[in-house]
DNA sequence: TTATAGATTTAGGTATGCCGAAATTTCGCA
DNA sequence: TGCGAAATTTCGGCATACCTAAATCTATAA
């Protein structure tokens, strides 16, 4: 019934994170920058936007450009790119949403933890927040979704992990599975199939260097153990005190 | 993560009817060719489609000469338009993505009749296929959304009411309520506050002519009567047999 | 210190869908 | 039968967001 391209409206600068009346675009652009600098805190380059965005560097440089305009992000010309406090809410609410669906798909709908991420990129931009606050109630007010990551709460608040997370790869010896990436879907089913899940307890028993494989134990079993590559070790963090809350279904 | 507007591709003339390919604006067209002509057979003009598109007859001109391009309505200059066996597909898909929707919304998070509408009609492009297999099976497969409009069957398929449906203005003097235009939430909200839902009996106990309100008795009780206007009554449709399955839960 | 590779921006162009205004067609009614 | 109002189409334009190619800036390495 309406456009495709909601005409985004004057921006309303002070609104409270909502993403009410900017446009997809903006919404995924603002997302992606906060993202880059969620396990790390580089500033963003604009070619490094492109390539997770997929799109053409100049064509970076005009959404930014807009971004900019509507009080979102900082930039200066050949610089990288900052969000300022209302990008940040935004993004924030973003990433909410995205949790939040995937956390839904799981524990409500059956999906598989690899199969929740490309419906959720696309319902985040559709659902309201009335929907998505309903969502969350339903599953007791979840505080990470069913990869580890931690989902924002309504106001902007993010509660980090108790413990240090640290990538296997990087100096992880042991400890239990705290977050994997959900980039690589093929990844999560490797690991789901061979029942390594958050909360489990993992350490590392061998590690051929220069991008060998790493052999990890999966669980007490002495028996039970798998190896990674590099690129899949690295999507893999464990945190080296207790688990995690988990999914909270006292509601 | 990816352009507002998909660019709709080729077309994929074979496709089996899903929403695939196509342009959230190609899907609202078909969609609302389709619904024109569900309660009644005159075929769709393009200024009614403008109207009710919320859009000018020169963009609806524009978007039928496409439609028509993809193979998914027929239209000669200055005449009305009809959809292909392809385009009915596509808008019985589009149907029963948006009942589908609305039923789950009220049944899982509790949403009410009246809130349901909008929030389908923005979630209803979005959602794949496989979500929506998801939630009709967690529904049990209903056959009716929350205001009586059939669902569409996966495969197309619309199961008809079993009996006459009658207007109440029209003629239809006692029966069951078996459908509400869920256009107007005022109306869903007054009725609900009135304790008429679906398969409530109703009986016209009192007419004034020319536009006046018409007086229903709700339910077996005497004392329970509501007027309604013109434009209340022409939005309630009663079934003078018995009620109609419901939702089925079995599963 | 400067040359040059790499990152970034600018410039010009595409596709989608929308609009208003003007031209055209249809159709009812005199 | 013919006129005029209403419906429809055509035409020129706008906004979003994308692209490629060319220009420009930055920073590293000789």
């Amino acid at each position: 019934m309406s456009p495709t391209s909601q005409p985004s409206g004057p921006g309303a600068p002070g609104s409270p994170g909502s993403p009410g009346s900017d446009s997809t675009t903006v919404q995924d652009y603002v997302k992606v920058i906060y993202s880059a600098t969620e396990w790390q805190d580089k500033p963003v380059t604009m070619s490094a936007l492109a390539a997770r965005l997929q799109v053409a560097n100049s064509s970076v440089t005009e959404m930014v450009r807009k971004l900019v305009g509507l009080g979102l992000a900082r930039h200066e010309p050949y610089s990288p790119v900052e969000l300022t406090p209302s990008g940040l809410r935004l993004a924030l609410s973003m990433v909410r949403r995205h949790r939040l669906l995937e956390t839904y798909l799981v524990w409500e709908l059956g999906y598989g933890w690899d199969e929740v991420h490309d419906e959720a990129e696309l319902l985040e931009h559709t659902v309201s927040d009335m929907l998505i606050e309903r969502m969350s109630q339903r599953l007791g007010h979840p505080v990470r979704d069913p990869h580890g990551d931690p989902i924002p709460a309504a106001d902007g608040t993010v509660q980090q992990p108790d413990a240090h997370l640290i990538g296997l790869l990087d100096d992880g010896h042991r400890g239990t599975v705290a977050r994997i990436s959900d980039a690589n879907p093929d990844l999560l089913r490797y690991l789901d199939s061979e029942q390594l899940k958050l909360d489990t307890a993992v350490e590392v028993v061998g590690h051929k260097p220069f991008g060998g494989a790493l052999t990890v134990r999966v669980g007490s079993d002495p028996g039970r153990e798998i190896d990674l590559g590099d690129e899949s070790a690295a999507a893999v963090w464990v945190s080296t005190v207790g688990s995690h809350p988990g999914c909270n279904l006292e509601q």
